[in-house]
DNA sequence: ACACGGATGGAAACCGGTGTCAAATCCCGA
DNA sequence: TCGGGATTTGACACCGGTTTCCATCCGTGT
């Protein structure tokens, strides 16, 4: 049943013996239109199962119902939920999702993303961490015309444009939950510097061991770069020290499991000898043993409200641009041995 | 600095002084056409920075250059991988990458997946596994008008629209090495029913004992459904036998992470009293304790010579379509107790 | 010098939609 | 019955490319 062509406006038109104008306000919903010949009209379009050819609808309103998402890869997980949360929203509209994996170090990544952008024309464009820190980066989207949602850890943009979670509030969270079950002696590992997610962490840590009434000891802080080896080689350090710390917090899951291993050389059990907790729950954090303590972003939640703001700016940017984490309490994290 | 509008190819011909026609001769390569012209034409578009609009192209080539990717995420990290494969290729084209995650079991597929290409109007499609072993939705893309090209492991389809990993050898290779280091009660973890890798891996694994001449004891199989809670019970089940095996091959990596807790669970020591092999190379099987030795397609190979399938199916049909995978050895793999 | 064939370039139509603007139709009160 | 504003509708140009078809230009063979 092959069908010999795909049907047009103009086959819409003719058998419903009205103008191609008309059928393109029943399409696209123009309120002043005669309520008979709208019934009419639709009556021919599924008859016909017509669907309008977005090219030539893109060329002609000079825009395309193309989303971009941008990505440096942080976190698999991550970006696959996002992409999931976004076709939440979209599936039944005409809107698509274009990705498009970059390099952040590149030299020419504005360039490409500009070409990129300029090329497919797109309608919106979503930024995902860390890209979605840098400022000129979006600035050059906006200027291309785009409107631009940024997914961060902290307030990089206005509510319309943004979506967050509160990493301060729930690192410090995490912090108190640790001081709860008796551990003084808390350990941290930053991420990179440079990266907002990393400095959000650490506010929050400071906040939550000021909150407890716990001393930071310069000796129990390290810094790593969000890879699983960083986190390994962080946690050689703290655990090798005279004093070692009774539970760490690394600032994201990744390195939690190279903490994991560093104890696990040094013949120190998880998490009788040491409590470990995570950050952005990843399929790691549950698969690891013993399963990750973590905080867990929203992302799918994220990405369906960045979806609307993206495609229905109107309505959709004064939605809330801030969620809040989860603990995800899992064995990793256990009261202090006496 | 903004530009007040984009160039078209209205203002290249002008301003070189020739016809449109002419113009998208020297986009399109045509050959004959005097090279002074072609020259100064190119000059002209340098100049103005100009970029063919991918819509209007479209719109009049009747055909877009759109490449969707179909999958019913089985793997984050798989699938992001392909997802860079695929931009591998396609970055400097005028392709571009649209995603479209489903959920394989909905009752709408088929229907969705339609509406989708339809709209869309797409160029190519990629389907991923276990999306790719359903014949029915090939045919569909097909008849649509689509390329396809399917990833796998094992024959899905002819060479032209395939990529696939030759699951059975690398399974047979993995047993072998388990073998070489003297295990004989080995176990085995199958993927679940209906899926075409779970069935090669399965065939991978009596194909790999029966070379290495070692029995297979009905005992030491189990089947789960590719998750880590299947693999723990699975792992309950093997180790809480009568003569339980000191080595187990896991049909996945997830489920490898459950046999490895259910045998903490049991207070047995990895891998020295129990070795481990996983299938998949995810991010899992690099970060868990210890770390995991592995099956690994080379995923990002496979995307990117699937791009190419799917962009240039004259050149790039006839390039070999089975990859060979790699056994990644790490810890969890060691000699037998004596 | 002339007819001829291939190389080259242009005018106009077309792809399938949307915007503008004016014409046609409707409804209502006078 | 008619005028006039509001509501519906259609003709036509346009978006930015490609294609068809034809005119011109060039070098040759005769």
């Amino acid at each position: 049943m092959a069908k010999a062509q795909k049907p047009t406006i103009n086959d819409v038109a003719r058998l419903s013996g009205v103008s191609k104008k008309t059928v393109s306000r029943v399409i696209n919903k123009s309120p002043l239109l005669n309520q008979a010949t709208r019934e009419k009209v639709e009556a021919v379009i599924a008859q016909l199962d017509y669907v309008p050819n977005p090219q030539a609808r893109a060329l002609a309103l000079r825009r395309n119902f193309l989303i971009g998402l941008i990505h440096d890869n942080p976190n698999a997980q991550m970006v696959l939920g996002v992409q999931e949360g976004i076709l939440d929203m979209i599936r039944s509209t005409e809107f698509a999702l274009v990705v498009r994996p970059v390099d952040r170090h590149s030299p020419t990544l504005l360039d490409d993303i500009h070409h990129f952008i300029e090329q497919q024309r797109l309608y919106g464009v979503m930024l995902l961490p860390p890209l979605s820190e840098n400022d000129e980066l979006a600035r050059l989207c906006r200027d291309l015309g785009c409107t631009v949602v940024r997914m961060g850890s902290a307030r990089l943009d206005d509510e319309a444009h943004l979506v967050a979670s509160n990493d301060q509030e729930a690192v410090s969270e995490a912090v108190a939950w640790l001081a709860e079950l008796g551990h003084r002696r808390i350990g941290f590992i930053a991420g990179p510097d440079g990266f907002r997610s990393a400095r959000e962490r650490e506010l929050g840590f400071i906040a939550g061991m000021g909150r407890a009434g716990l001393t930071i000891d310069p000796a129990l802080l390290a810094r790593g770069d969000y890879r699983f080896e960083s986190g390994l080689e962080a946690g050689q350090t703290l655990l090798g020290g005279a004093n070692p710390p009774t539970a760490i917090f690394s600032s994201n899951d990744e390195m939690a499991a190279g903490v994991l291993h560093a104890a696990c050389e040094r013949g120190l059990h998880v998490p009788q000898d040491l409590s470990i907790i995570g950050f952005d729950d990843t399929a790691i954090a549950a698969h690891i043993w013993p399963p990750l303590t973590t905080v867990r972003w929203p992302i799918r939640d994220m990405a369906r409200t960045a979806a609307r703001k993206l495609t229905r700016p109107e309505s959709a940017a004064r939605e809330p641009a801030f969620f809040p984490s989860d603990l995800v309490r899992r064995a990793s994290a256990v009261p202090v041995k006496d």
